[in-house]
Order: C-alpha cells, then structure tokens, then sequence
RNA sequence: GCGGCCGUAGUCUAGCCUGGUCUAGGACAUCAGCCUGCCACGCUGACGACCCGGGUUCAAAUCCCGGCGGCCGCACCA
C-alpha cells in the first residue's frame, strides 16, 4: 500500500468499491459520470444518516415529512425561476473550440455590469459580442451562436411532447407547490416545517468528484414557514450559546476568509444572520455534521455574495466541511428564501398562498387597495376575468403602480395588466386580520456529501490497518459475532448468541472464516463497532469476550446481560468500559 | 466541453516502446479444505482480467482511429 502518496479520496473510493459502500453506476458499459450505486454497506450507512436527520428534524421538532415526485410539469419551475435561471450561455470558438460563459465575457471585455449581462438574451448576446468584437482570449478565434446550457433534466410526460416536464433539481418545490394542502395539514399555524428526503437531477456540465458532485443524488430540503412579523424562533433559548464559525460576505469583499467565531446569540445581535431560525438551523447542522465525526474545526459557514446567491435567496451562508483532497466543500445550504417561492407560485398558479393571521383586536385602517374594473378587464380576458380580477384585489397597490410608472403595466403571471383596468383608490376598512404570504428559511442538506465526510472523517490507519471509526449510532453493522477457532462446538455457540441478538433488533454480522485476527481486521474495516467472540471459556461459564473497534480493548461480560447493555452503549448512555469486566492480557 | 496523462482479475501491478515465445505473470483480497486458543499466521486448491468498436497485419494487450470512462489543469457548480 502506498498510502502515503495517494490522498483521502482515492483511498475512501478504492475501499467503498471494495468493501460495497459505493460505486461508479452502470460499470458494465463504461460506465456514467455523476451516477452512483451505494452497496449493502453503504446504503446502510446512508440509511442511518437519514434517520439521524429525521431525529433531529421530524422527531425533535416536529417537522414534517413528505414524499413527492421528482418529475414536474415545466410550469412549476418555470413559476420557480428555474427555467429562467438555472442555466448558462455559452459561446464556443469556431477556431479552437473552447467554450467560454457568454455572460462572463461581456463582462470583462464591454464592461458591462453582472444585472446588465443577466438579462441579455441570446440575440442580444450574440450582437453584444459581435459589437464589441469579442474574441477568443485563448487563440483570438471568432465565436459561434451563443447556446445555452440548461442544468435541469428535461423530459416530456405522456405521448405529447409538447407536454414539457422537467427532472427536479431541488426538492424544495414539492413543498411549496403543496404549500395550501401542508398548511391545512398542519392546522393553519405558523411556524411549521417540511422536509423532503429524495432525489434530484442536475445535468452537470462535468461531475468528477464521486459523491461530492453527482448527476443524481440525494438531497435534503428542509423549508421552514414562519410570519416575517414575529421571526422569533422558540428554540433559540437552547441554542443561544452554541458557537458558529462564520466567514462574512463583507471580509470575501476584503479578499479575506477571516472566520469570526461567535455564539449564535451574538451572530444574530450584530447582525451577521438575519433571520433567527436561520441562526437556529445553522447551529443545528453544526451539531449533526459533529455528531457525523466531524470536528467543529473542521466545519465553517461561508456568506454567500449577492452575485453567488441563488436567485430565490435573500441571505445564504454554506455549510463547509475541510476534507484532504479539495479544501472546504459545501455539505449544506442555510437561504433565506424570504416570500419569493410562494409569491411566484401564487402568480403563475392563480391560487392564494397566504395565510390569515387574527388580530387580537379588529383595526380600522384606512388603506389603498387595487380596484379591478370589471367593465374593462371582462372584455379583454373573457372566461378568467373572475380569478384575475380577485388577484389583483389583493396585490400591493405600490408594487401595481410602480410597475405602471416604470414599464406603462403590470404582469400578473402571463397577463398584461394596463392602468385602465384597474383604479388604485383609497377606502376605509375594518380589518380582523392580515393575509400574507409566510417567510422562508431553507437548511438544505446533500445527503452524499454527508456520506462522503462522514466517511473521510471515519477513516483511520492503525498498525498498517484501516480502520472506519463510525460513530456507533450510525455504522452498517453493529456487532461481528465470532467463534475464536471454527471447531469443538465454538460456532454453534457463537450462532445462538448471534441469532440472539438479531432478535434483539441488533444488526449483526457472524463470521467464521480465516483467523481471529483476520476476522477482526475484516470488521474493523466495515466500521463494526463491537466484536463478541465465543471462545472456550464461554462453553464453561457462558461468557463472551467484546472488542472496541477503535482501541482493540477487550472486556468480558455473561451472554445474558449483552441486550441491555448493548442497546444502552448504542444509543450512548453507556461507554466501552462499562460492557465488562478488563480483560487481562 | 477543451488540453495533458491514463485504462490488464475485486484491488495493486508485470508485459506495451521493439507485434509472434501471453494458453497474459505476480501480490493482496475472496471462496473451499487443512491448520488456527485473541489481532491480516501457514499450507493445498479454486475463482478471476487485456474498457468498447473499427482499422493495419499472416498475426494486436502491444501499432493507428473513434467512442466510453478515470485523474490533473481550464471552464462549470443557480
């Protein structure tokens, strides 16, 4: 072995296809970039990862889960912005073929600015590159037709192609797409979350970083409603003095990743999170990444800036973990989504997405409100008249006339509202509550990176030997049974302890094959956390002998009493010692 | 997608330059048997590979072309 030489990731790679955590998909024909299949082991250890994610969120905070499609019709991300956003122009250079970012180009060559560029069409773009004549900064070649690249997944549904779908690329949109139904489900109280565990498709240009970038993958996506006006966040009191490790969108300006370490209590004094129940979640997704082995120095949170953001996010910090081969490495995502998925789903959908809040006392206010005119909107949009003209009732009279003032209309989903069809009129109402659209903050886990840390965090070399230190709550297999020699009745033995334990619940794994040694060097490298061997004392008095994967210490204890004490060293209210009696070398 | 390097059993590798002696050698792992009284012991045996497709040639793991895949760099990563 030249462990010396190769880093981390080769290493973790070589074993996971050797030891069945994970693979490369479809081998038997080459092979797919950004396709994974996880093994007996590795789905396991995936498996306990998710579960230790439902604890936290669905168990302790009474989140709630669901479980949607992954295909959607081209309306939900057109409403998302995906259509609009997830996807890149590119122009390739008829001399040496290298492909540039259109955008970026423009940038750098016309000085055009970031939103300038961003809203440029393809047209556009090709007249400003020809404009400013654009060339090659490679080999001064000329450019071809800019295209562009759409990162989603795009398919059609049923026999009709013009019915468009497309593969989600977050799973995030079920639930806001869902929002009316979950929120009824939910008893019409805010705050409340919902998570999706599930798959999403991202068609990226390269993937060529096993589980850290794939094609399709497991994601995360907590989305968490709350009333903008009361943020405050009932677990914060908790949380308060747990430590984040931030880098600031203001010291990236600087050139500096400066990491400030403040308690989430302070972040949110000064100002760093806006948003407490982000603060909350972020210290949250601290806590699980350590309880994964992670150390919390080996973890940071980075600010987004502005031009880095997503575009449905207001504030996003990224989780990043330090792993060997590539630096930090996102492992989750904290936006503040603010009101924006909900608001574009109300406009394209028609259907309202607020909720109604009493007030404790009924309020006269006199207010402005968007008056349709029925006699002008009837004619012009016929048989949905109705459903527009109650939209518009509701819609912010200063968004509707600013929009007039700038652009001479207002677009209501695909509709061209003109300023003749509505009056903007100011009345005198008693209101017993308010309708708005709740906020939005999102922690959005990759659920193979976790996978991939946990393992780079797990891995160890001890004597030549590899070594998985799982953390014991999530390892595949939790104890190897072993007859100490395969003869003189030791294995019929060791069966009836392990069947015993498989009874218990436990997940267990009986190996007789080769030496003791072997056999304990096979499990230490699966990550098996306890090893009971059966040896010829057991036949006398039945006692077994239990081993600690990490430090290979071994204490002795009566087969009756190993259900108890196991259960409890599994869920950690007991430590190693406390299984037995030291052995005596 | 571009450029450089690369692709031989589950893993690591010998062979490739200089085509035939390759029925492709070794090590580790795996399986079976013996052995084994606590950390990859030993012995015997078994399983198992030239990335795919074309071409050149009497003959291709070896030379050429294309594809697929990998690593590194560029680009990309909402």
């Amino acid at each position: 072995m030249n462990s010396q030489t190769q880093d981390k990731f080769t290493l973790i790679n070589e074993l996971a296809r050797r030891r069945g955590f994970f693979w490369q998909s479809y081998e038997i024909y080459g092979g797919a970039s950004g396709f994974v299949t996880y093994g007996f082991l590795g789905t396991r250890l995936k498996q306990n990862i998710e579960k230790k994610l439902r604890d936290l969120f669905v168990n302790k905070l009474g989140i709630l889960e669901i479980e949607a499609p992954i295909i959607a019709p081209a309306k939900v991300f057109e409403a998302s912005g995906h259509v609009e956003h997830f996807k890149e122009p590119m122009v390739e250079c008829l001399k040496c073929g290298r492909r540039f970012r259109a955008d970026h180009l423009l940038k750098e060559k016309a000085r055009l600015s970031e939103t300038e560029v961003e809203k440029l069409t393809l047209e556009e773009l090709k007249n400003a590159i020809e404009r400013n004549d654009v060339r090659c900064p490679e080999c001064g070649g000329a450019f071809g037709e800019p295209k562009y690249f759409l990162t989603m997944f795009k398919t059609s549904i049923g026999p009709y192609s013009e019915a468009v779908g497309y593969g989600r690329p977050e799973a995030a949109q079920n639930i806001f797409v869902e929002f009316r139904r979950l929120y009824e489900n939910a008893r019409e109280k805010l705050p409340f979350g919902v998570m999706q565990i599930g798959h999403a498709l991202r068609n990226e240009i390269s993937p060529r970083q096993g589980l850290i970038r794939l094609r399709e993958f497991t994601i995360v996506d907590v989305e968490f409603f709350f009333d903008p006006e009361e943020p405050n966040c009932y677990l914060l009191k908790d949380l308060e003095n747990e430590t984040l490790r931030l880098v600031l969108a203001e010291s990236k300006l600087r050139g500096s990743e400066e990491i400030v370490e403040v308690t989430v209590k302070e972040a949110l004094e000064k100002g760093f999170i806006k948003v407490p129940w982000q603060a909350v979640f972020m210290a949250l997704a601290k806590k699980l990444l350590t309880e994964l082995g992670v150390p919390a120095e080996k973890q940071r949170f980075i600010e987004k800036l502005p031009w880095e953001r997503a575009h449905y996010s207001l504030q996003s910090f990224d989780q990043e973990v330090y792993v060997d081969r590539w630096g930090w490495v996102e492992v989750s995502g904290h936006a503040y989504r603010t009101d924006y998925d909900l608001k574009r789903h109300m406009q394209f959908s028609g259907v309202d997405t607020r909720v109604f809040k009493e007030y404790e006392k009924p309020v006269e206010i006199e207010k402005t409100v968007v008056k349709p005119l029925m006699a002008k909107l009837g004619p012009k949009f016929k048989g949905e008249t109705q459903k527009i003209a109650e939209i518009l009732a509701e819609m912010n009279p200063e968004e509707v006339e600013e929009s007039f003032k700038k652009k001479g209309y207002y677009m209501l989903g695909e509709h061209k509202i003109l300023p003749e069809y509505v009056e903007i009129v100011k009345c005198k109402v008693t209101e017993k509550g308010k309708h708005f659209i709740p906020h939005v903050v999102e922690p959005s886990f990759g659920l193979d990176r976790l996978v991939y840390v946990t393992l780079e965090y797990a891995y160890h070399v001890k004597d030549d030997r590899v070594i998985l230190s799982f953390p014991r709550d999530i390892a595949p297999i939790q104890v190897g049974v072993y007859p100490l020699v395969s003869k003189d009745g030791l294995p019929e033995k060791a069966m009836q302890v392990y069947k015993m334990l498989i009874d218990e619940g436990f997940i267990a794994e009986y190996d007789e094959a080769g030496s003791i040694g072997r056999r304990y060097a096979r499990a230490d490298e699966a990550g098996i956390p306890l090893g009971i061997t059966i040896d010829y004392e057991t036949l006398k008095d039945d006692t077994v002998t239990i081993r600690d994967r990490d430090t290979w210490r071994q204490v002795r204890n009566k087969i009756a009493v190993l259900p108890e004490l196991l259960h409890k060293y599994f869920r950690n209210k007991i430590d190693f010692e406390d299984l037995g009696e030291p052995l005596k070398e």
